[in-house]
DNA sequence: CATGAAAACTAACAAGTGTTAGTTTAGATA
DNA sequence: TATCTAAACTAACACTTGTTAGTTTTCATG
């Protein structure tokens, strides 16, 4: 019964690389040293560098599904909604921010991956809307563009990876609270 | 007397390419190959790859720092001062939304600017924290945790080359409108 | 038509790439 | 102690990388 394996440290290591100089500018013998090991000795325990990254990517990806979809189904409001997609991004965000930078910037270099990872995200993205359409249609959203909206909220959810780490003074209650606040109500008095 | 010179070209073309896949990804025979050449005629027209990197980054992260200047002099609200930054962001990014790719994902590629450019983005940075301390001060902004406020923000303005080109039927002005609206007023009703 | 320069070409380099094959080491179990 | 396996090692592979040197082509100008 180990705590972590072998493998789980490689792609935890090359994640913290990746996220330093992207996917492409890691190499395999960057990755070795970073684990004190030669870079032949990875391949006991991954079959290629490809599927380190599928293993970052493609992890993240689904508990980011698998979030949304626990959220569709609960009959809160859509304010009441939004507010659990923020929470589940930084909770997701906390627990990984290595790998989301992965999953931000090097997802055009998944192999065989790409198009499953591409239905992940843009059905994401739907869902994501749906709330946003609902709202306005109930009243509890501005009737401004969707489309600004969704992409205004998302863009700051997706760059929590490079700040979480920045701010640790902040505990993660109050971060939501405050995103919350300035996401759906904004910075004017 | 030429409209664009052959490095321009050049320039223009590699930040597409480094926009699809990253500076680290894109070889010189990639560029060469869209550009309709081969990899070493690129090397009449520019000294190294490195150098196509920092043209791109830096002539942006200058433009950055000159508009948040003029900004600064001027005299208006504190919000006001915000709508100019969102204008800012919105004209400079849709005039080169793939050179905003590089600027964004592969500043740490550069080497001899990095220190300048990481100068300048913290400037602009400590710039934007001001404007919105002011506001606080001045009762115009709500009281909530700054450097929430800024990098909610920031990080919007910073991901608009992703979406400009994807919403081409949405006007800049427009665009600068509703994402005045969302950032500073929220989506609540 | 001759010429000069800009910009393309071919060929090659030294270094670095992901990965494989085969071997040795270290530590747990029989 | 002997054995087995996980996990390290060395050495090498075929290929790709950015870049240079030297040569040829293109084409506007005298």
């Amino acid at each position: 019964m180990k705590l972590e394996s072998r493998k789980e440290e490689i792609i935890k290591t090359a994640a913290k690389l990746f996220k330093e100089k992207g996917y492409s500018a890691v190499t395999m013998r960057d990755l070795a040293k970073a684990m004190g090991i030669k870079a032949a000795s990875l391949y006991n325990h991954i079959n290629s560098k490809q599927e380190i990254l599928k293993n970052i990517i493609i992890s993240l990806a689904e508990e980011f599904t698998e979030g949304m979809q626990a959220i569709k189904k609960s009959k809160a409001t859509s304010i009441e909604k939004l507010q659990q997609v923020v929470a589940l991004h930084v909770t997701i965000t906390s627990q990984n921010t290595y790998g989301m930078a992965s999953l931000n910037n090097d997802w055009m270099h998944l192999e065989e991956n790409l198009a499953y990872y591409s239905s992940l995200r843009s059905g994401y993205e739907a869902d994501f809307r749906t709330i946003l359409e609902e709202g306005i249609k109930r009243g509890e959203i501005e009737n401004i563009n969707v489309e600004v909206m969704l992409f205004s909220i998302l863009s700051t959810l997706r760059s929590l990876y490079l700040w979480i780490p920045k701010k640790e003074e902040l505990n993660l209650q109050e971060l939501s609270k405050s995103l919350n606040q300035v996401l759906i109500n904004g910075i004017n008095k």
